[in-house]
DNA sequence: TTAGGGTTAG
């Protein structure tokens, strides 16, 4: 195998690291028989000078009497790389010692080694020495010169020895090495050149489990600094390591799995779970946990249950993560009294697992989401006497949450004291959600007194805060004090994510300041952060309400320079404008170019272009594309679209067809809102049709929808003009009956 | 097992 050259370098590593490495580590031997041979011959080779040796009957025929092992012994116990250099040199010159030089010369390698630990270059010297004297190496040897090179990064120089190493000699735990070297320092290619090799049929080193943990622990590394690997390479190299029948290691095939499963490559993870299920291998529960976890990310629930089925059938048992993983799934879909059911079960002993805090923890949090947080509080009892388990941090983050997203901050900030009294210790995710808890609910100011009271007993803030405090600024309308917050969070030691940005830019898009959004965009960018489609949507947005077209075509540009294509809220956000500023051209040909493009439009298409003719006075343009959005595309309007026609039709004095689309909806079932009804009663109300309006009354009640004050202004003038204030008393009554019900 | 963000019709 040949690599391009790169110059000879020498890199200082640690001496501790060296000495670390097995082949060297031989220091004190065990005391030896004075009359052994080795024995002999190393008091012989001390007591004399090298000079001498070759005339020297007796160390002559002592050394014909050593194996090579003795022979690699005796040179080991040399005092110093000198001496074992010496001797080195001496068998090489005695023509009948050849069998014992690559032993020898190992030996020297390990003084040396030991003699300039973190300085490769020796070694270097004397493995070019081997190569001119053509001395063969040991596969210790050049295991030795293997580690020791790639330690040092000297790649190049490792694969040399590797080289050199004769054919016969190599073998599996070798090609390791090397393989190991090239990974660690992210020559992924290379790696893999070799590794073809261990493939190949009739290879002398066939690929061992050694090889697949050294391949997956490199590349699998969150730090992996090579090449990204793709998945469809993963999934080969798994299927071409099963060909030589070895499979990973459970460990691995996990890790593989959720990596997969991550991005969203649920279908590879679950032929690689099943084709090691297949080879016989054995699959652990932490892997069928892995692709569980995936499946239930992506809601195949049809899959859920066949793994589920299949580990019965295989005798793979459910551990206390899987029962766990299934909870979180039946909460995630809001089927909160499955997940409780399978904690009855898990308590009844049925299941043969105890509940433990994972378990109450996703309980409580599936709880607080729905709104059930004083379920979720009740459960702290259940699991500290039914199951023995302690709340923690988590458990009462998430309950602190829960009742702060409902608007209970006070019930928050007692829970908060509440952990603290018990010992439980809070973290910044406790600070955050009481922080965030207060800015929902319009406390900015209590949250920025609470931070700063934090702040005083040595508790940090992070991104996430920062973000919480920027948006909540923002929503107030109070720009200057985000910006404030967004210089300061890294003075205070908070590196700003993607996220900071986009709620920064968001805000400052929302309060029409361009310039200041344009100016953090490119903070953001030097930052090296790039803008994702929806980030690009927002200030096309922004620069079309503020008339500034160009400007708007220019991030158009900037984000396909960026590889994104214009999706469906890109063209209807330039199709408003168009629909706004009365270019039913431009917004037409916008249109064309959308389904050129294989867009559909959406009823925010239609929307728009219904809109924008209803307020040109174009009934029967808003009409026909009403019409067409019916047939032609099939977009189901919705409620909106229906209260603009309905309310253009009424202004027009077109009410019987505004009337004829209030059968539609209810044909549809699309609900009238309160905007519906208004735009209804005005029409009524300028023909006086007295018994209508007395009917969609008591539909309004009826479907429980709420009159607003337009909705009272309209009746009471109208009612009262007739001297109906009866039937607007028991109009408002009914509606406060059909509220207190609900 | 817990926390933060943003776009389009009205």
């Amino acid at each position: 195998m040949r690599l391009p050259l790169k110059p000879f370098q020498l890199h200082h590593s640690g001496v501790t690291t060296l000495r670390r490495l097995s082949l060297v580590a031989h220091s004190s031997p065990p005391l030896p028989d004075p009359s052994s041979p080795i024995s002999k011959t190393l008091s012989l080779l001390q007591s004399s000078d090298p000079s001498t040796w070759p005339s020297n009957p007796s160390l002559r025929s002592l050394l014909s009497s050593l194996t090579p092992p003795a022979v690699l012994k005796v040179t080991r116990q040399l005092p110093n790389y000198q001496d074992a250099l010496h001797f080195f040199n001496h068998l090489k010159a005695s023509s009948d010692l050849s069998d014992s030089i690559p032993l020898a010369f190992q030996a020297v390698l390990e003084h040396a080694m030991r003699e300039n630990p973190g300085s490769p270059g020796k070694l270097y010297e004397l493995f070019q020495l081997s190569k001119d004297q053509s001395t063969p190496l040991s596969v210790n040897a050049a295991t030795l010169l293997i580690k020791c090179f790639a330690q040092a990064q000297m790649l190049d120089e490792m694969i040399l020895v590797f080289d050199a190493i004769d054919e016969e000699l190599i073998h599996t735990d070798v090609v390791n090495l090397v393989i190991a070297g090239l990974l660690k320092w992210g020559r992924l290619d290379d790696a893999l050149k070799l590794l073809d090799e261990m493939f190949e049929r009739d290879s002398c080193y066939p690929p061992n489990s050694n090889t697949v943990g050294i391949l997956f622990s490199s590349i699998l590394n969150r730090n992996w600094s090579g090449r990204s690997v793709t998945d469809e390479e993963i999934h080969n190299l798994v299927s071409r390591f099963g060909e030589h029948g070895v499979s990973p290691e459970p460990y691995w095939l996990t890790q593989i799995i959720m990596r997969f499963c991550r991005k969203g490559e649920c279908d590879k993870a679950w032929t690689l779970l099943h084709e090691g299920m297949n080879l016989g291998s054995d699959v652990e529960v932490a892997s069928c946990n892995a692709l569980l976890t995936g499946l239930g990310q992506h809601r195949d629930f049809a899959r859920i249950n066949l793994l589920m089925k299949e580990m019965k059938e295989k005798g793979i048992k459910p551990d206390v993560v899987t029962y766990g993983i299934m909870i979180k799934n039946l909460c995630n879909f809001r089927r909160l009294d499955e997940a409780l059911e399978v904690l009855e079960k898990m308590r009844d002993g049925e299941l043969g697992v105890e509940p433990d805090v994972f378990i109450y923890n996703t309980l409580i949090d599936g709880l607080c989401k729905v709104g059930r947080q004083e379920e979720g509080l009740k459960l702290i009892e259940r699991m500290r006497f039914d199951s023995k388990c302690e709340p923690n941090t988590i458990t009462y983050n998430c309950l602190i949450d829960g009742f702060c997203k409902a608007g209970e901050i006070e019930k928050g900030r007692e829970l908060f004291e509440q952990m603290s009294n018990e010992g439980v210790k809070s973290n910044v995710i406790t600070l955050n959600v009481l922080l965030n808890g207060m800015c929902k609910h319009g406390r900015v100011s209590s949250a920025m007194e609470f931070f700063g009271s934090m702040r005083g007993k040595g508790v940090k803030g992070n991104g996430v805060t920062y973000t919480i405090l920027i948006s909540a600024f923002c929503n107030a309308n109070n720009i200057d004090k985000a910006m404030k917050l967004f210089d300061e969070m890294q003075k205070n030691g908070c590196s700003r994510d993607a996220v900071v940005y986009y709620s920064l830019i968001s805000g400052l898009n929302q309060a029409g300041r361009m310039d200041d959004a344009t100016f953090i965009v490119s903070k953001m960018k030097e930052a090296g952060f790039g803008l994702d489609i929806v980030c690009y949507n927002m200030l096309i947005s922004g620069f079309c309400r503020k008339n500034k077209l160009d400007k708007a075509y220019e991030m158009l540009k900037d984000m396909e320079k960026a590889g994104m294509k214009p999706d469906r809220v890109t063209y209807n956000t330039l199709l408003s404008y168009f629909c706004r500023s009365g270019n039913f051209t431009q917004a037409h040909r916008v249109m064309k170019k959308m389904i050129d493009d294989g867009l559909t439009p959406t009823v925010v298409t239609y929307g728009a272009l219904i809109q924008a003719y209803c307020s040109n006075d174009n009934i029967n343009a808003a009409m026909k594309i009403f019409r067409d959005m019916n047939s032609s595309s099939r977009v189901r309007p919705n409620t909106v679209i229906y209260n603009m026609l309905i309310d253009s039709l009424c202004k027009n004095d077109e009410v019987e067809v505004a009337l004829s689309l209030m059968d539609d909806m209810k044909d549809k079932g699309v609900r009238p809102n309160t905007t519906t009804y208004n735009a209804l009663f005005k029409g009524l109300q300028q023909r006086n049709w007295f018994e209508k309006v007395l009917e969609f009354m008591d539909q309004m009640t009826e479907q429980a929808c709420n009159p607003d004050y337009v909705t009272m202004e309209i009746l009471t003038e109208w009612l009262s003009a007739v001297g109906e204030t009866e039937k607007l008393r028991k109009f408002v009554q009914g509606y406060q009956v059909s509220a207190s019900i609900a």
